[in-house]
DNA sequence: GGGTGTAGTATCCATCGTCGATATATCAAC
DNA sequence: GTTGATATATCGACGATGGATACTACACCC
């Protein structure tokens, strides 16, 4: 998996979301220094689609204001099993940074 | 920072190792999923070399028997900080995907 | 001593992912 | 209706990755 692939599929976690939405999630994730480009963006849910990992949602969102250039998506099942995997091995990764010392264990998750 | 990179700096957060144990340690921080080959190992050594975030040891490690083939190296202090960064990166993205219930939060540092 | 297997470093090339620029359309505000 | 932000999309250049390959050094066994 690429950590743009990631990134994607950890952002419609929380929901389905348009594509613009998907690239501002990854740039407050990083507090602005991760940004997705709209080339990596847009390719890689190309490329999530064509694995069965995201699919298109028909329709908008109801709650938000109707706006024709939008469009969602959402995690499959597969897409959310792919992604509980990645979190995972990236808690696994963490994990491994706290016994090096890298960074403090309350900074392994709290906060 | 690629995923290479981070990795390696990883490792050698652990103490000054040769590249070949570099490449074992990644295989078993994954469980064999993700492998570091020679082709990205050794050309991500040059990188970080260059960058300034890691340097070769001169000599053996004397806990070790004498082995004229490796080469050890060792993070600098720059190379410790740029890890530091990019583990409290991961942590916040871990914390995120516990948010959206991607794990359960003991898994993000525990076990 | 000779042979075999593994450890260890290194390079090359094909492939894939990423980034930035660009284009175009839509919406909101004034 | 003009401006600026929002939103989707594609393209080409570039960089990173992975796999194959090659070569050397060590360990073991007969």
């Amino acid at each position: 998996m690429t950590p743009a692939s990631f990134r994607v599929l950890l952002a419609l976690a929380g929901g389905p979301a348009h594509g613009y939405a998907v690239m501002r999630f990854v740039g407050r994730l990083s507090e602005g220094t991760v940004r997705l480009g709209p080339g990596t963006l847009y390719r890689t849910l190309q490329r999530l689609r064509a694995d069965g990992l995201v699919e298109e949602v028909g329709g908008n969102d109801p709650t938000a204001p109707h706006d024709a250039r939008r469009r969602y998506y959402r995690l499959t099942p597969a897409g959310r099993r792919a992604a509980e995997t990645e979190a995972r091995l990236l808690a696994r990764t963490l994990r491994a940074a706290v016994e090096r010392g890298l960074i403090a264990p309350e900074e392994g998750q709290g906060r």
